[in-house]
DNA sequence: ATCAAGTAGATTGTCTGACAATCCATGATG
DNA sequence: CATCATGGATTGTCAGACAATCTACTTGAT
């Protein structure tokens, strides 16, 4: 059957725009994603739409009860919290692991040179500079695990940082202070100053989601 | 098989009674697990029987190959030194918030009392203490990250552990030390302890892996 | 005899359509 | 007004089928 899109709508293909629409806000958080309206947008039959949204869910960016529809999932305070403090302990480790190597890996070169380029919006850099951490260090488990939190991640920082936390200038000389730290060969040194730059992220999205400061939220739920 | 008329065979049904014969070693290491294979035994169909393939794959008890049937991986000197590696770093955060709330979840004071009524055969008592201290902490997402490794963890012993490597004192001890870390509220002693478990535990099987003076290993048992 | 090419088998990847079970909202009834 | 039955909606699960890909073997030529 030749429906709309081209030879193959894998499960892949649903799974990547799926995650570009919650990344980029499309889907408003506590919205539902029926398996039915899944199926239907992209021409393809309910049990092709569930696998992409279970690995969606697999990956922390969608929510789900046992009889229930998905839900992008809204992260409070607490979770918040959790997410960045288990992503320091992670990927500090991939720092030091790094470090130990003394190789840095290219792409992260690579997102730190187009992040001083783009101080406007210089988000997806920002991850894709993170991402390039975890992926690039020789542990594929760690990999896999950093990974794995990276998601809720970008998930939260898409839901906070349109409010410009943080300057450019300052990620990116705290980006340049684990590079070098790195290329120096001191794991120490490297996985402290990954924690302090992923402490001052959690901390910077926590004042936003703070109830006292001001016009954050339309009325209260 | 010994699985036959139930009209709810469900996937979990089928991933459980996989997941037990691979770390019983029932589905020898480098065994090819298909998916017809599975369907057949279990009186599913071959999509029933891949979600719960899948599933197993994600775990890391079995491996994968793009168009091959999965297999069960055997765990190398550089698998077992990864896995045990990433894991002293991730439990080792689980003691510590443990000791954060000063709480010792009951599971594991249960799994340590049986540890030491079957000094024999300790290895399943094991594997609970440190599931139980994984799944009493408060983070649920570090809880997952444990639960992630642990899969992995437990083929690891179950393929080397047979040759009782430590004895049940001993490991009872360094359990009683973590949990007494844990109980006086001492997150840094609770890590180090947790750590230096871990690390004795890695090179109690790094030393049955190496090949001092058996070059070919032809396993008959 | 050795090597290359073609072919047959096996296995996975994917899809379709359907039925059963469960949850939520609505409306009827005491 | 409260309680219960009913309807719709959604997920959970399943069986069967076809296409794509890899492997191993047979066949043929050098």
């Amino acid at each position: 059957m030749s429906l709309s899109g081209s030879t193959t709508a894998r499960p892949s293909v649903i799974y990547d725009a799926l995650r570009a629409a919650i990344l980029s806000q499309s889907q408003r958080p506590g919205q539902a994603v029926t398996e039915s309206a899944v199926a239907l947008a992209f021409g393809v039959s309910r049990p092709t739409a569930k696998i992409a949204i279970e690995q969606l869910v697999a990956d922390g960016l969608l929510h789900r009860e046992p009889n229930a529809a998905a839900r992008v999932p809204t992260l409070g305070p607490d979770d918040i919290r959790d997410v960045f403090d288990n992503r320091a302990i992670v990927e500090s480790a991939v720092s030091a692991a790094l470090a130990r190597t003394g190789a840095v890996p290219p792409a992260a070169v690579a997102a730190q040179r187009e992040l001083l380029r783009h101080p406007g919006d210089f988000a997806p850099f920002d991850i894709a500079f993170h991402r390039a951490l975890g992926a690039g260090q020789p542990s594929p488990r760690l990999a896999r695990l950093h990974a794995l939190l990276m998601g809720e991640v970008e998930l939260g920082i898409g839901q906070v940082h349109a409010h410009h936390l943080l300057d450019a200038a300052t990620v990116a000389a705290q980006h340049q202070g684990i590079l070098d730290a790195i290329i120096a060969g001191d794991p120490a040194l490297a996985a402290r100053l990954t924690r302090d730059h992923i402490d001052g992220a959690r901390d910077a999205l926590l004042i936003h989601l703070t109830p006292s400061h001001d016009s954050t939220a339309h009325g209260d739920d």
